[in-house]
Parts: structure tokens; C-alpha cells; sequence
DNA sequence: AACGTGCGAC
DNA sequence: CTGGTCGCACGTTA
């Protein structure tokens, strides 16, 4: 017997059961599986979250005895009775495959036995041991995601049925169940047996409910006195249950739990031992689990094997003046510190920063600080060195900069490292890198626990989180670093994406001058247009609708009008702008015009009043740019977005009116690359087709139509030079025959005779192409121009539609890739270049392949001649990089 | 709150 | 089944 059975011995004893599923089933869907994906490709979130509730139960709880139980593959006396049963769920995602025999591994290192039986589920083995463990004088408390388990409640039984992975909810008993079903446990089946369970693809009775249910058993003592009753219950329900009393009879005899199993294991072997030190110590190597490993080890009494370096993250020294300050960076500042900022909720300013080093940390509030202090401060922050690592350098920057802080001597950003490691992840958030790469979870200092705010910004709630951030930064920037230079990474990191953080900065905090008057003209411009769009789609119909639910227009178009019908989508037929227009073409209905105006309206209508919405009381939109979200490496646009500003059609290009230059500076400039996308392709492929029409200068588009038709380029007709043009910015999309065939509106066989005399003259185009995907293939990633890196595992995917969507992606990638690696590039150049000499000029937006500075007087001609020369610079291709300059007061006037 | 649809840009 | 990268608004469903 171990000792920590012995301590409780003499409270009662108490049986654990845990539905084994069900509990992995939460964990899974509690942690998000790609923050648990282990070196070997295995993805243990699961387990980690399994592990986590089981621990935190046993500190909770206290039972004496544990044991799992799980379900087999194999078919049970329910399913072979009742073919359907438990039909029609959903398939068990690829990423939880692996983790239930891990579980059972942890299970065995922790002598906590599992329990399985052919031919019966878990909750027959659970409701036998909860039986068992009964007779044998214990406490049961069953852990069960399934309400079947209520069934199980008496004096001695409790059930823990969790609703949202954490289990921080009381066990119901047999009043709990009461209350929220209005029968006792033992009559809860029948209940269940009357109103059915989806889960379980267990129809009841149609029309009733847990309420109704409750009211007849309440009222007849139970299913017997229900069914002896039968022809007494009036109504549309008792129909109904008339109909269907052989489905509730069934239901009954389904979710009755078996209790006399004859079970593999003695409730004694069950006692609560303490774990194989060793084999934990083994598995969760294996797992990389450290945070867990300690917990076990802490609960059942141990030492974890060595002190593993939790050493006093908790500590921090307040520097309070200027002093304490310089002092302490004089003793700890010569190593990489971490760095981490602390912002106020409501005002959004930096009220504290907190520092990291390899043995000490540090607290500097700056609420009341007093001058002398923010000086030192200001020398430390600036000064390079002290070498910085900071998550979101660009957001620190401007954070620090609106209290006149410089910040100088960052040498890492731990965001853009994560990013530039696995450019796929959505979120480079600090904490789940922290989780990813170090396996530390890391609490966001958003909300103290208990749901306080935290007022008191001196205090130990705001400045420990912080310090623990700083500390991770510095962890997390050593441990990155070398995988960074694995994936050839440093050079992008140091000499590209920091250097443009800074830049991004300027632009951000510069904004864009907006004319607020256009903006409100357009608005009413654009809601007349709606309403009549509006009136005229209700006339056309003969009654209302609303024409921004793609469900209700189903209805309108399928079902009243009964158009043919479009492409298959998840919720229906598609109603989308294709598909409208298609209609249209086929029908010539009048609802198909005003609705396709009316959904052209709303969305300008909608961008006018975000950027109405965004405007900052300077008078200028100041949008953010995300550095870490797009997967091949480009920027993105946010808060507003900035990159998607309508500029095809007429109306939609009033918008750019809107966007002018401010007092005090001259004129706006844009200055776009073009076709940069194809002149990549040209120099990446070697083309010498290619690459000879654009070294001499021409028409693109018109020299392939003149070879892929074989006239003279003067004797291309538009439409050949559209088909090419089309042609040609699909290769890079990874486009179809069918893809080509339905944009060009000409039958398949004819879009893949066009892709054939393509290929026949550019051939090293295709050669190229076949190259990057098998390369991608055997390298596992995708290389841009200058080194940036995308990891595409699903190259290797069984699931077809997977593949083929990563080897669109790895088309796409290296092209795109580059294009946005050279944007960047001209970036520093050009601001180095007003820097150098010392222009009033400034960058204020990029869109992708456009630049738009906001020019000071006097400036003009020297600004346009540097971004000309900067821009054509950025990268030293096979073909010339050609730019396009335009002027004007507003965005539109300056354009294209 | 999370998902699905639809659509603007490059 | 069938073109890559994004962000955003709306309706609907959980």
C-alpha cells in the first residue's frame, strides 16, 4: 500500500471510473492539436489534456482507486441488435488516430489499470465497477461525458459529467439530476428512452421533449405506467408516442447499463499506487511533456529528477529609480535579455516593462516615473548594447515610442523567428509558441483568474505575468535560433523582416490623409443605389426578402422562381456571382439584375463604412499591418484593410477618391511593379522565350499570343491576347484545364489545346513547374528567390484533395514568395533612400506590388527618381523589373 | 461564439 | 474535383 493511500485511510474510500473516450474526446477538442504535434509527427493533445484532468481530479478529489475504462473497435450486443447505433457520427479526425494507446501507455507507468471488454462499451464496464465498487463499501464517482451514467447515481454514486473540458463543475447527484430533469437518476432512462439521443442516432418520440417526458413519468411512476396508460394521453403527443412505442421500447433496452460484467480486474488492483518513476520519466520524454511531468510528480509526493530550471521565474526585482536601474543592467544587461511590455487595457499605453536575463529579472513601472529614471531607461532601451529579444518588435516599437522611447538593439522578434520557422500557423501568438516549442504554457495576463480586473498596476498580478512573458521571450529566442538557422532563416530574419518592422512602424503610425466629406457622399450614393437595387428585386418577386441571406435567396431562386440549378455547395446551391450571372444569361430574369446590383452596392456601401469607422481623430486611416500571417511571405492588411480597396470598376475606384494627401506635403505617389509575378516565372523558369520578350521591351501578353497562335504580334486580336493573359497568371495558380475553360468560357478541349501550344513554345515554363513540385516533394518545402522557406507536409497527404491543394500552393509559393520578398526589399531601400537624404517624403501604404508615398514639396522629382531606382534594384533577375510611377492628390488621381 | 458564404484586392 | 494569398461583413447555427 503506498503512503498516500495510507493518509487518507481514514476518510472513506473512494472509486474513480473515467470513460476513457469520452474524457480524450474533450481533451482533443479542448487543445488546439497543432500547438501538440511532437517532433516524430504525432499529435498528443489529447493526452496532455487527458493527463492534465486526470491529475487535477486526483488533487481534487482524492479517490483511493482509479481505474479507465474504454470502448473497443469491435462490434457490441447494442450495435449487433441495433445496426444503426451510434450510426451517422463523424469520422475520428486523422489527428486524434495513435493517442488513445498513448493514453493507455501513460495509464500503465501510472498503475492506474484499463479496463476493456469485448462485445460491451465502456459505460457497461463502468456502470459494473461503479456495482463493484458499491458492494465493496466504496464511494464511486463515475467521469463520463455520456448522460446515460445518470442512471447510475444513488447515495454512494456521483457522476462527473464535464461540459467544457475543465472539469471545475460539482458531480451531480441524484437532487442535481432532479433539478435539471425533473426525474429521479433511477427513472432517468426512461426518459432518455422517450426523448431519444442524436449521439447515439437513438430516435424518440417525435414532439417530446425532457419536458414532456417528465410530466408522464412523474405521472405514471415510470415506462410501464406509461405504456399501461397509453390510450389515456391526449393529444398530438400521445399520437405520437403511440406510433412510437416500439422506438422508445428499443431506446429502453439500449441504454440500459449492464452492472455484472465479469471484469478482468479486482476493484483492489484498482488502489491508487504510486507511479513507475522510470516509465514516466521514459513516456513523457518521448512526449516531450515537461510541465505535466512536474505536476505528476509533485502530486504523488516526488522530487522531479532534477530541479528542471523552474528556477525563480517568479522573482523579479522592482527597479524603482534611476539607480536601481542602471545597476541592475550593469550586472545582468551583458547577456540576450527578454523583453516584454506591459499595456494598459483601456488607453492601450505601456505602463510597464519587464526584463529577462539568464539569471535575474526586473520590473520597470512607468506610471509616475520620475525623469532621472526614464532617462536611464530610455539610454538602456536605446542603446544597442543590450542586445533585445521582443515579441512583436513593431508593436513594441510604436508602444514605447508614443511615451518618446526609442527602441534600439532588438536582435530577435520572436514572433517573426516562429513565423519564418512555420510560415503556415495562423496565430504566432507568444503563448502558443510557447506551448509549441517549449511545451510551458503560458498565461495570458489579460484576466487574472478570478475574473478580477487588475487595478492595481504596481502590483505582483500585472508584474509576474509580464516577467514570465520576458522570460519565455529569452527562452524561446536561444531555443529558436539554431532551428532559424536550420531553415535558413537568419539572414530573411536580421537583413529583411526586422529592418521592415521599423519601417512598417513609420508607415502605421503615418497613415493615410482621407477626404471625410467624399466618404459620407459616397455613403449616400451607394445606399441610394441599394434601395433601389432593393425596390426593384422585390418587384421583381412580388414580395420581400432579405437579399443578404444566401439561404433565403435559395428559396427565392430554386424553389419559387425554380431556376436550373447551380453548383453544389455545403448549405445548398450556390447563389454567388458567377452563378447569378450564369443564371441570367440562361433565364434573362429581372430579380438576377437587381439582385446582382444589390450586392454590388452593399459591398461598396460596407467598405465606405469601415473606412469611415477607422478614421483616428487626426483625420487619417492608420491601418496595421500583420508581418507573421501570410503564408508565402506576404504582408497583410488589417483594421482597415487597406490591400482590398476596390479599383476594377468604376464605381468601386470613386472609393479611391477618398484617400488624398495631407496638409503640409505635395502630392501622392504610387509607383507599382509590373507583371512582376510573370517576370519571376520567366527568370525562375529560364525562358528564353520569356525572357527575351521582356528584355526588349514588349507586350507581354501580345508576343506569347503570336507564338501560342503563330501570327505576327501586330495581328493578335484582343481575344487572343486575353486568352494568353489569362493563360499565363493561372500557371502560377496551379490552374486546370477545366479552371481555364470556365474563365475563358470555351469548352475543356479547347483550354487544353491552348495550354498544349502554350507549352509547345514555352516548355522550360511547364519544365519548371513539374521542378517545383518535385522538389517540394522530396525537400518537403517550397524556396523563394532569396531563401524564404514553406513547409508543406500534405504534399505526402493520402487524402487527394489535400495534395492537390498543396501542390497549387507549392506552385504558387516560390512566385508569390519572391514577388513579396522584392517589395520588401525595395522597402528598405526606398526608406533608406529619403533617410540618406533626408527627405520630408515618407512611405505611408504597400499593396503587394504598389508603393504610395506621401511626397513634401519640392521633393517630387528626386523621390520618383529614387523609388524608381530602388524599386528596379530589389532583385537582380533575368529580366528587367519594370515600375510604373503615378501622381495625384488622391489614391485614384495617382494611379495605375 | 463559430461557421459558412460571398467578395474586395494582388 | 477543378486558381494561389489575404480580411471583412453578414446570416445562421450552436
Amino acid at each position: 500500500m503506498s503512503d498516500s493511500t495510507k493518509l487518507v485511510a481514514t476518510e472513506p474510500q473512494r472509486l474513480l471510473v473515467i470513460d476513457g473516450h469520452s474524457m480524450a474526446f474533450r481533451a482533443f477538442y479542448a487543445l488546439p492539436a497543432e500547438n501538440f504535434a511532437i517532433s516524430t509527427g504525432q499529435h498528443t493533445n489529447a493526452v496532455h489534456g487527458f493527463v492534465s484532468m486526470l491529475l487535477t481530479m486526483i488533487r481534487q478529489q482524492k479517490p483511493t482507486h482509479v481505474a479507465v475504462a474504454f470502448d473497443l473497435d469491435t462490434p457490441t450486443f447494442r450495435s449487433l441488435e441495433y445496426t444503426e447505433y451510434k450510426g451517422g457520427r463523424n469520422k475520428t479526425p486523422e489527428e486524434f488516430y495513435g493517442q488513445i494507446d498513448l493514453i493507455q501507455k501513460v495509464m500503465e507507468a501510472m498503475n492506474i489499470p484499463t479496463i476493456t471488454m469485448d462485445g460491451y462499451e465502456a459505460d457497461d464496464i463502468i456502470a459494473t465497477l461503479a456495482a463493484q465498487g458499491e458492494a465493496a463499501g466504496l464511494d464511486v464517482l463515475v467521469v463520463s461525458g455520456d448522460r446515460d451514467a445518470f442512471q447510475l447515481i444513488t447515495e454512494k454514486t456521483l457522476v462527473l459529467y464535464p461540459k467544457k473540458g475543465i472539469s471545475d463543475i460539482p458531480p451531480m447527484d441524484g437532487d442535481a439530476v432532479e433539478a435539471k430533469y425533473f426525474v429521479r437518476p433511477e427513472q432517468y432512462s426512461d426518459l432518455a428512452a422517450l426523448v431519444g439521443e442524436t449521439a447515439d442516432n437513438l430516435p424518440g418520440v417525435p414532439g417530446v421533449g425532457p419536458k414532456t417526458a417528465a410530466k408522464w413519468i412523474n405521472l405514471y411512476g415510470g415506462l410501464e405506467g406509461i405504456f399501461a396508460n397509453i390510450d389515456s394521453i391526449k393529444g398530438k403527443v400521445g399520437e405520437s408516442l403511440r406510433e412510437h412505442v416500439e422506438d422508445v421500447k428499443r431506446n429502453r433496452h439500449l441504454n440500459h447499463l449492464l452492472r455484472d460484467l465479469e471484469l478482468p480486474v479486482a476493484i483492489e488492483a484498482m488502489e491508487l499506487e504510486r507511479p513507475d518513476r522510470e516509465a514516466i520519466e521514459e513516456l513523457f520524454d518521448a512526449l516531450e511533456f515537461t510541465t505535466l511531468r512536474k505536476r505528476l510528480f509533485d502530486l504523488f509526493g516526488e522530487e522531479p529528477e532534477e530541479a528542471r530550471e523552474e528556477k525563480s521565474i517568479a522573482e523579479h526585482q522592482l527597479l524603482g529609480n534611476a539607480e536601481e536601474l542602471t545597476s541592475w543592467f550593469a550586472s545582468h544587461g551583458a547577456v540576450l535579455l527578454g523583453m516584454h511590455p506591459v499595456s494598459d487595457e483601456v488607453s492601450g499605453g505601456v505602463v510597464g516593462l519587464a526584463f529577462a536575463a539568464n539569471d535575474a529579472n526586473a520590473y520597470v513601472s512607468l506610471e509616475d516615473i520620475d525623469e532621472e529614471t526614464q532617462t536611464a531607461l530610455a539610454t538602456v532601451l536605446s542603446s544597442v548594447s543590450y542586445a533585445k529579444a521582443v515579441h512583436d518588435f513593431k508593436d513594441t516599437y510604436k508602444l514605447l515610442g508614443n511615451r518618446g522611447l526609442e527602441l534600439a538593439g532588438v536582435v530577435d522578434d520572436t514572433m517573426i523567428t516562429a513565423y519564418l520557422i512555420q510560415p503556415d500557423r495562423r496565430n504566432h501568438d507568444l503563448a502558443d509558441i510557447a506551448q509549441v516549442h517549449l511545451k510551458v504554457s503560458l498565461e495570458t495576463a489579460k484576466e487574472p483568474a478570478d475574473g478580477q480586473l487588475a487595478f492595481d498596476l504596481e502590483g505582483p498580478d500585472v508584474q509576474t505575468p509580464a516577467v514570465r512573458a520576458a522570460h519565455v521571450v529569452r527562452e524561446l529566442s536561444l531555443h529558436m535560433a539554431p532551428m532559424l538557422i536550420e531553415r535558413n532563416g537568419e539572414v530573411l530574419l536580421k537583413e529583411l523582416e526586422m529592418p521592415l518592422s521599423l519601417v512598417l512602424a513609420k508607415m502605421e503610425n503615418a497613415g493615410i490623409g482621407i477626404d471625410a466629406a467624399k466618404l459620407d457622399e459616397l455613403y449616400a450614393d451607394f445606399t441610394k443605389s441599394i434601395d433601389a437595387a432593393t425596390a426593384e428585386a422585390f418587384a421583381a418577386i412580388g414580395h420581400e426578402v432579405n437579399l443578404s441571406s444566401p439561404k433565403q435567396l435559395q428559396v427565392v431562386l430554386f424553389e419559387e422562381l425554380d431556376l436550373p440549378k447551380t453548383k453544389k455547395i455545403k448549405t445548398g446551391f450556390t447563389t454567388d456571382a458567377e452563378s447569378l450571372q450564369d443564371l441570367l444569361v440562361k433565364t434573362g430574369h429581372p430579380f438576377l439584375v437587381a439582385l446582382m446590383a444589390y450586392r454590388d452596392a452593399t459591398k461598396l456601401r460596407q467598405t465606405v463604412e469601415g473606412l469611415r469607422k477607422a478614421v483616428a481623430a487626426d483625420g487619417r486611416i492608420h491601418t496595421t499591418y500583420a508581418q507573421t500571417v501570410a503564408a508565402t511571405g506576404r504582408l497583410s492588411s488589417l483594421n482597415p484593410n487597406l490591400q482590398n480597396i476596390p479599383v476594377r470598376s468604376e464605381e468601386g475606384r470613386r472609393i479611391r477618391e477618398v484617400f488624398v494627401v495631407g496638409e503640409g506635403y505635395e502630392t501622392l505617389l504610387t509607383a507599382d511593379y509590373s507583371q512582376i509575378e510573370m517576370r519571376i516565372m520567366a527568370h525562375l523558369s529560364g525562358d528564353e522565350g520569356l525572357i527575351q520578350a521582356y528584355q526588349e521591351g514588349e507586350d507581354l501578353h501580345r508576343f506569347v499570343g503570336s507564338h501560342v497562335f503563330g501570327v505576327e504580334p501586330a495581328e493578335v486580336t484582343s481575344e487572343m491576347r486575353s486568352k494568353v493573359k489569362a493563360m499565363s497568371y493561372g500557371l502560377a495558380y496551379g490552374l486546370s484545364s477545366f479552371g481555364l475553360s470556365k474563365q475563358l468560357k470555351i469548352s475543356v478541349d479547347e483550354a487544353r489545346n491552348l495550354m498544349k501550344d502554350y507549352f509547345a513554345r514555352f516548355g522550360a515554363v511547364r519544365d519548371y513547374l513539374r521542378a517545383v513540385v518535385d522538389q517540394a516533394r522530396k525537400d518537403g518545402y517550397t524556396e523563394t528567390i532569396f531563401g524564404r522557406r514553406r513547409y508543406l507536409p500534405e504534399l505526402a497527404s493520402d487524402n487527394r484533395q489535400l495534395r492537390d491543394i498543396a501542390e497549387r500552393a507549392a506552385l504558387n509559393a516560390p512566385i508569390q514568395g519572391s514577388a513579396a520578398d522584392i517589395i520588401k526589399r525595395a522597402m528598405l531601400g526606398v526608406q533608406e533612400g529619403l533617410e540618406e537624404a533626408g527627405l520630408k517624403t515618407r512611405m505611408l501604404l504597400q499593396v503587394h506590388d504598389e508603393l504610395v508615398l506621401e511626397v513634401a514639396a519640392g521633393e517630387l522629382d528626386a523621390v520618383e527618381a529614387m523609388v524608381r531606382q530602388k524599386m528596379g534594384a530589389a532583385a537582380d533577375l533575368l529580366v528587367p523589373l519594370d515600375v510604373h510611377v503615378g501622381i495625384g492628390n488622391s489614391w485614384q488621381d495617382a494611379g495605375h
